[in-house]
DNA sequence: CGGTTTATGTCAGCCTTGTTGACTTTCCAA
DNA sequence: TTGGAAAGTCAACAAGGCTGACATAAACCG
């Protein structure tokens, strides 16, 4: 094992693409997601909510007043299924529904008071766990951790995360 | 907010914990795991399976011969629902279920050469989307990448994963 | 040996969250 | 004025979680 960066030839070593590297990365992925979503779940479990009612709540908090099409293509979902959800948040009176302005087709969402209320909750728990893995981990760690996620992304993905994450820094 | 761990002095910046930097964080892994499963989604679907039997696929190549309960372990789930799974992969002949020698009462699962040929078409995709994840951040952000990951897992998976990670390297 | 526990499997029923297809209403824009 | 876009809805279905109850075989223990 172990090969510096700079063997006989002066590249990088490649040892980090083998397939016992990747196979690695890719359960590290399958454990940790269960974590990054073990705080929210608990949370919403016993209400009436689930994974899905919290990716809503998450992107609407983060766009107030995005638009029901933007929605469904952030989160990548039919209508349908997305709507099953709005009308529940909407009922609840979790998340507000405005008729647009210049164009009336269009509704704009919105987290009234309430709604804010529960984001802050799920977020505060969802924090919590990543900014511990990150204060573990250090900086560095950070901004790589960051990178590959982005670089395994599907491009038309990756296009709407650095839409949406130079909007709002 | 912000100040660094030392002050003008030199430690490191506390930057990267804002509650900025964690939202970006978590809208990253959210974008990312779309990608990670995307490849193996869409090669099963049209075949009878989905992600539940990837998953029991993958564990089962990994720790041949792995017993029923250590599996329900590892993926967290009811023994119904992954029930269900082994029992299509086993009719199927994807997957043998083997009585075991010592303690009759468990069944050791492997996959037969049907299985293992899924589970190399299924790991070549997800390994080579890794890949180029990996090589386009670099070994650097790679190490990074697999410590924030692993800071994130929940203590018990944690232990799962690492003993996991030690055995066939 | 007999009782208890463990490992596995199974049936039935439920929930969430995704899907497709069809259809409506409202409204913008050419 | 007419076509298409945005939104909403109904119905039906599938995957994959869950609980509860129960059955069998084998191991283990007193």
């Amino acid at each position: 094992m172990a090969e510096g960066t700079g063997g006989p030839g002066g590249g990088e070593s490649l040892l980090f693409l083998t397939d016992e590297q990747l196979r690695k990365g890719i359960e590290a992925m399958f454990f940790a997601y269960r974590g990054f979503t073990a705080d929210p779940d608990r949370i919403l479990e016993g209400m009436d909510y689930g994974r899905a009612h919290h990716r809503a709540i998450h992107f609407i908090h983060r766009s107030p007043g995005t638009t029901v099409n933007n929605l469904l293509s952030i989160l990548g979902v039919t209508k349908q299924s997305l709507n099953r959800v709005l009308r529940t948040l909407i009922e609840d009176g979790l998340v507000e529904s405005r008729v647009g302005r210049q164009d009336k087709r269009e509704r704009h969402l919105v987290l009234t008071e309430k709604g804010a209320a529960l984001e802050r909750e799920l977020s505060d728990a969802q924090r919590a766990r990543m900014r511990a893995a990150y204060r573990a981990a250090g900086p560095a760690a950070v901004q790589g951790f960051r990178q590959v996620l982005e670089a395994m992304m599907d491009p038309q993905l990756r296009r709407q995360y650095q839409t949406l994450k130079e909007t709002g820094s």
